[in-house]
DNA sequence: ACGCATCTCCCTCTCCAGAGGGATGCGTTG
DNA sequence: CAACGCATCCCTCTGGAGAGGGAGATGCGT
């Protein structure tokens, strides 16, 4: 049994969600809010399995709420509710901890179905969100695609710490290298590349998801 | 109902599968193939809501078939199944196109709704897979989370080209103004972002999300 | 034994990025 | 109106990044 806590300050909206989940046998909502305030003081009294998160709230916000939720033992799995994929709090919410995300308009299905993934452990993202995140990986140009590059795990080593942000000087340090040592690599990883200085060794790094790896 | 394709060259993961679904009244298992190159061909066949794919598979490996897949009409959603998360391929999953990501040691139910929340247009990742895609937005350093940081447009359009890799001369050139402009508006970004270089300002770009956005 | 790749360190030189100032016009808002 | 934020352009100066070389030490496969 899914035990689910709404938090929205919409009580028509949190009465469609409740109605809509009464329908489904293995779903229990044991408790509405709507603000973040009581989202929080809620979720440590029910322990509910889910959250269902709106984002706008009185008092303290879908975000702020989340990231407090993050740091409850057991912590509940978060799926927040945005109205709008261009939500500027998206990010935000993903650096919370948020588990899911959905549109108010989605379908009573994708809710559904969110809402058991989530409980599962697993993250659910709605479409149009998800392809602003992954447009990096595509992003990749065709040269790249076919292209293999292959560094050497040095080079690989200065490029994860390029990513990192360290500067020549600091990459020294942290690789226990001479300053001479990391240019040299920095300046195969840039032949490799085939780019012209490290913000662009940066950039493909995170663009291929280089920087992610690993 | 959801009409399923399963592509997996273990016959007894197919019937695994197989029997699990057949225990969900909305979801029927339309066919069963045993390589890529069958599944492109049964999908087309078959047109499948989602195909359950895994990636490796012999004569044609699951990322290719799901890269072909997309540019199919109706284009089926593509759940893909990976027996690890360390899987090097699972980026190149993501770039092909895949709408989904689950381990095979998922549950039974985390299986099913991912199936049904693909079905609905959504994405669905393992949570293993989740965090190293989105480690990025949580390793904003505390006082980032706290921190809002307001860049005014021409601020954010200087990050943006940064976050391309240009220099401050092709940003210059590309937004029509002088180098001196330019390399204002650079300084006023790092004081906002509180970072030493540009190479820090385009890893905070990616790592928050801010590159991909607009 | 030889070639080859990798890792390490060193040199010079150029050029741009960034710090640290200042200055102007132009809206908006109190 | 005055104050402020914003965008634009200009100056000097320093440090580091990157180009373009060289070179010795390993280890590996042939």
């Amino acid at each position: 049994m899914i035990t689910v806590l709404l938090a929205d300050d919409d009580s028509l909206v949190r009465g469609g969600l409740k109605a809509l989940l009464r329908g489904e046998p293995d779903i229990t909502v044991v408790g509405e809010v709507s603000n973040g305030r009581d989202a929080v003081a809620s979720a440590h009294a029910l322990r509910p399995d889910v959250v269902v998160m709106d984002i706008r709230m009185p008092v303290r916000d879908g975000v702020s709420a989340t990231r407090e939720l993050m740091s409850a033992a057991p912590r509940p799995r978060v799926l927040v509710l945005t109205t709008f994929d261009l939500d500027e709090v998206v990010d935000d919410a993903i650096a919370a901890g948020a588990d899911g995300f959905l549109l108010k308009r989605a379908s009573p299905e994708e809710l559904v179905a969110g809402i058991r993934t989530v409980a599962a452990g697993d993250a659910v993202i709605a479409s149009s969100v998800t392809r602003r995140l992954f447009e990096a990986h595509a992003a990749r140009t065709p040269a790249d695609r076919g292209r293999t590059v292959r560094l050497t795990d040095r080079e690989a080593d200065v490029l994860r710490a390029m990513a990192g942000g360290l500067s020549n000087t600091e990459i020294a340090r942290a690789l226990h290298l001479s300053v001479e040592t990391v240019k040299t690599h920095v300046k195969h990883v840039l032949t490799k590349l085939e780019v012209r200085d490290r913000t662009q060794a940066v950039v493909w790094a995170y663009r291929t998801g280089f920087a992610y790896r690993k």
